[in-house]
DNA sequence: GAATCAGGTCCATATGGCGGACCCTATGTT
DNA sequence: AACATAGGGTCCGCCATATGGACCTGATTC
């Protein structure tokens, strides 16, 4: 493995993506690197300078990448602002995709409900490997908003009120994994999220029923937590709902969690009858 | 260029999918063909084989790559079946790109009251390039459905109810264009559709005000379609409704017309007030 | 008007992708 | 049971293709 790569591993590790190990079409790994880059930048776009320095690539190369996938229309530049965005044919893609993970879609109703209901900042988080990652971000009507969460951040599962419902909804054996996984990340830029820190708050939240989050990440900004579950009990999603310390006194958390499992469970009703399994008959049993 | 690459830029072509003039990282070219192919499979995913004849590369190749994007997330594979689907990636990324291409979300509850109010199957269609794609369709409970057009299917602009409403919302060098560009694989695959027929078709959509398919493309498959248009007056998305002749007597069209344009036009207010225009202030002019 | 910064491009080099040939397993067929 | 077919997946030597240091250009700053 060459020096640079070994870099771009570390930098993402970091920055909680992992490129993981490739063999074989490694441009394919670049491109999907810089489109979770790209992602990540949000609404406003990314300049070239921005994303050679966060990918620790030569920028010829990035360059290069990013003609190809302005070419494909799975980014898109501004001809005055030489920006880079995310492209129609992402958006397209992302919708076809939404048949196989249709939570988003469904959520979004309920976060409407439940940031007029609160007035506070309401979220969906969706699990992806051993991260969490924000999806959507549905502002209430109170007008002191907690910024610390936008759509496109990831972190480690178990960081946030999220992530965390997300990782007390796992198996122990999984969530083991999952912290060895996110050691090193944890220990470097997470530091109040030790591994036996986070077992604590992962006991804390199945007792409790809700992940709470107090500030952990961010003074005074606190959030409260409930996962979305498949029919066969996988946690595919999370609700969160941010404000100031507060605005989270004990009773209010008992309230709002309520709100929040009652959504989850609509979702959930939701999801199922709208995911009929839809698999083809033939099945295989030959893998190595 | 390689006898392989006019290949594939000819099957696609014929397809409605054009793989475009390629000068370096080729691979995300080949890449991004591959997601465009197993997107529009749908929901029940695609063999390597299919893929492999779809895009006439050779398997080896065709396999490297759904492995770099299996790594990446942006497809799945089903481990008994071996089919290959569109990964949680693509689903994350298509949700934040929709914080700019974002008709899908708004448009959806339209789509649902549609269907709902005229018991047929309403869809949504959005402009890429010289085709139009279907990214969402809705049923309604009538009993008789059509199915000509699913989610993911890729049509030149002016084809099916929707397509012309795109395109007769275009001004006249950008349809003349669009022909040009389309003449090619309207003249093999869509013969009922010369560029002349299309141009009355256009002519008589802004007159009547919607766009009418009498079963153009299947026979008795008819349809009626509007455009969303965005603030500047592009056409950013299209609404149509299909069903049985016998049920699209012309009375009826134009209760669904008005139903459509109600729709689009709420649409339309959505989008502007959730578009702030949010552009970073710096300019440049010097495009070489 | 010199210095800095950002976007973008060039081209000799060698690395990593290419694809014909091959293997394996499952499912007919005689 | 032996044979045939079809689909999924992998190997490896050759050479086409991506690489990245160096460079150009136009804005902005002092």
């Amino acid at each position: 493995m060459l020096e640079y790569q070994k870099t771009i591993a570390a930098r993402l590790a970091v920055q909680g993506i992992d490129a993981g190990a490739s063999y074989g079409a490694q441009a394919i790994d670049k491109a999907a690197t810089l489109l979770l880059l790209v992602g990540r930048a949000g609404p406003s776009g990314t300049r070239l300078s921005d994303l050679v320095e966060q990918c620790s690539l030569p920028k010829p190369t990035v360059r290069r990448m990013l003609l190809a996938l302005l070419r494909a229309g799975l980014l898109d530049q501004d001809s005055d602002t030489r920006r880079y965005y995310l492209g129609p044919e992402i958006h397209v893609l992302g919708t076809l995709a939404s048949a196989r993970f249709g939570i988003h879609s469904i959520a979004l109703r309920s976060l409407v409900r439940l940031s007029q209901q609160t007035g506070d900042t309401a979220f969906l988080s969706v699990p992806r490997d051993v991260h969490s990652i924000c999806v959507h971000r549905e502002e209430g009507p109170y007008p002191i908003r907690v910024h610390a969460l936008h759509a496109g951040d990831r972190h480690p599962l178990g960081v946030g009120a999220g992530g965390l419902a997300l990782l007390a909804a796992l198996p122990d054996e999984d969530v083991e994994e999952v912290l060895a996984a996110n050691a090193d990340i944890l220990a470097d830029k997470y530091p109040p999220f030790s591994p036996s820190a986070l077992r604590g708050l992962v006991q804390d939240t199945r007792t409790r029923g809700y992940a709470l989050n107090p500030g952990m990440l961010l003074p005074d900004s606190w959030a409260i937590g409930v996962s979305i579950h498949r029919s066969d009990g996988r946690p595919v999603g999370a609700l969160s709902i941010a404000a100031t310390e507060s605005r989270l006194y004990p009773e209010r958390q008992l309230e709002i969690a309520s709100l929040l499992k009652k959504e989850a469970s609509w979702i959930e009703t939701r999801l199922n009858e709208t995911d009929p399994g839809e698999k083809p008959a033939r099945v295989r049993r030959n893998r190595p």
